[in-house]
DNA sequence: GTGGTCTAGACCACG
DNA sequence: GTGGTCTAGACCACT
């Protein structure tokens, strides 16, 4: 289900984290889902076990996932929109340095159009 | 022409390279242009010495600009777009990423088509 | 393994940078190999972490050594010979300012030539 | 007869002095020839009086040139080939440095010895 | 414990 | 005056 990339710069936490997120986001885990436990997630992403649980923990900080104590994690029931102002303008401002990045490499507004269609081909599965 | 966010969590130096790879590519600074020394820029944007030449030294390994000994820095003449497929992966994958994070803020394409649309606004003016 | 020449006029770092490649490139250090880390490569080297560290950063961005996060640092799987044009036209360049030097030494092809073969016997084993 | 690039790595006297070494080795320049003035020089290559002033203080320093009072700069009649154990030493470590960093461009034997084959035939017309 | 970032302050080569 | 290198010492994020 997920893939940890062991070199890769982003931290293996966020990797997790994003990894969550985009299977959520795909309809592949639903709200009331359970999430496998820290350590089994550890055995088979092999990674440390802290780090899956700081993983979690994240998720948690965002709503997107709750823990019962004893019972387990599972997936929330209303991953609610936040519309957190903060975060958008994070996004928003991530974006934009996205496009700069993407001028210096050549990468138009066609390619960038043509990647989010395929993206939300995705989704809409 | 640049700001620093002290908190911000994209290092300073970072933000001193992305700042100026904007100023480029929106023709605020164009090639042949003198950059401010390093002295100058570290007293302007109250930062040491050493993180502004860290944030040219990358922006020259990257072709975008030159240094000439005991002359200053300069804008490259071309700084030829080098397609470089592995940096173009990163984008595309950055735009993956951030493409889940849209839809976990509810931003839709609607809305990201609009950002897009007035970044390029201010790029080809 | 490295030895450091305090008075050369190739900077520090610069000199564990050609001395890593070349135990790269002899078999003493294989892929996957981990290298000392910052700190103990500084200790041993009787040089500040800050210095070691550049050298490490240089051989990153020539995908000969890769890092994980709180983990050392690595020999990289495949140094992939990037065969890049501008590298290699500097190569041919230094080349050739050698020859005229060795002309000015009195030191002919012949040598050379004998140089090149006891080198290449190195690195054949 | 001499090309500065402005923005190489290699300081501006510095290719200066390769420069002159070169066009001697190749017989351009022949002993007892008189080099432009300072003055000229600083003119036509487009650079600091005090650049090419560095230069020829270089090249006088190894025998190489010599300037004489109110006449102007020779070549010298004898370029003798010191020999100095030294400087050959520094040439066959920069030889070796240069070996490995075509064994990391994927440069082998062959293509270095094309390229000396190419040099020399310049030599000997 | 690992590397990444930053500061302060110093010296040097180049033009 | 310009950038390049180095040191010493500090804090932080990641595992």
């Amino acid at each position: 289900m997920l893939k940890i990339i062991e070199r890769s710069e982003t931290p293996i936490y966020e990797q997790i984290v994003q990894g969550m997120k985009e299977l959520i986001l795909k309809g592949a885990l639903r709200p009331g889902d359970k999430l496998p436990s820290v350590r089994e997630m550890s055995a088979t992403l092999l990674v440390n076990p802290n780090t899956v649980a700081k993983a979690y923990q994240e998720l948690e900080r965002y709503g997107i996932i709750q823990t019962s104590r004893g019972k387990g994690t599972f997936v929330a029931e209303s991953s609610a929109p936040g519309m957190e102002k903060e975060r958008l303008e994070k996004l928003r401002s991530s974006f934009h340095q996205l496009l700069v990045e993407a001028g210096f490499l050549g990468v138009g507004p066609e390619q960038i159009q043509a990647w989010m269609d395929e993206f939300h081909k995705g989704i809409k599965e």
